[in-house]
DNA sequence: AAGGGATCCAACCGCTCCACT
DNA sequence: AAGTGGAGCGGTTGGATCCCT
């Protein structure tokens, strides 16, 4: 009988980030399901490439969403539903399973709060016209649809975040003292939507990624090997 | 201080898609 | 064309943390 080998669950400790990290970045992502093995770890290939996906790979952007990617998530699941994947490829940096979780804890509820109340309003317009009727008849409706200038934040604004070493997972051996700015400027207004379209290229490298992107950067420039460089590029 | 409900989010599961043979 | 295996996706779960009483 031959038994299966025993497969690790649950949360991920800093160790096996450390393995997984290292061996990406030795070799490349070739095949999810043989790399564990490969990688001294007793995980599935799913639980890896989750993990990699959705915490270690550079250039994700971690923590609160701005005001600009609410909308945009709220605008694009309107358009598109609950493809996450497609959405999180027009916010860059930002997983899909990042994008999904927030639409589940915060902006559903304040989409259904908006619905409700624009809905609500709607019956007061109709109600309060209909009473009304009689002696204006002439009076257009009025329906309560929020603008962007409902929002209390300016729509061209900058904001600046600084990571600690926390974020970053000093468990992995990287100089723990750095610490790093982001800075973005948003345009606004009539040709927000269409600016997003191209949202990734206006990033330059460095700017506005997550801790990882330099975690991942400090290791690679001293692990890269041209010899070696025949796997794909895990930062692809 | 304690405990219990609410919330958040990392991770799992099951399914589909797609490339390859 | 059919079968197979790997990758990716979206829904869901469960543990950790927060907050309120």
């Amino acid at each position: 009988m031959v038994r299966k080998p025993y497969v690790k669950k649950g949360t991920w400790t800093p160790d096996e980030d450390q393995k997984l990290i290292a061996y990406i970045m030795r070799y490349g992502i070739w095949n999810w399901n043989e790399m564990p093995r490969f990688a001294g770890l007793q995980r599935s290939g799913k639980s890896c490439r989750l993990r990699w996906m959705n915490y270690l790979r550079p250039n994700i952007r971690r923590g609160n969403f701005t005001r600009e990617e609410e909308e945009t998530i709220i605008h694009l699941q309107k358009k598109l539903g609950n493809r996450w994947s497609a959405i999180a490829a027009r916010l860059p940096n930002r997983t899909d399973n990042d994008i999904k979780n927030y639409w589940n804890t915060c902006l559903k509820k304040r989409v259904m709060l908006e619905n409700n109340k624009s809905a609500s309003a709607t019956t007061e317009t109709k109600s309060s016209m209909e009473e009304n009727s009689a002696d204006d008849a002439d009076s257009p409706a009025v329906l309560n649809i929020p603008t962007m200038a409902d929002f209390p934040e300016p729509l061209t604004y900058s904001y600046s975040t600084t990571f600690s070493s926390s974020d970053c997972h000093q468990t992995v051996g990287v100089d723990n003292s750095y610490s790093m700015t982001m800075r973005e400027t948003f345009v606004s207004t009539e040709n927000y939507w269409e600016r997003l379209e191209f949202f990734g290229a206006d990033m330059t490298e460095g700017e506005a990624l997550s801790p990882n992107y330099q975690l991942w950067h400090s290791h690679h420039e001293h692990y890269y090997d041209h010899v070696d460089d025949f796997w794909p590029n895990p930062l692809i």
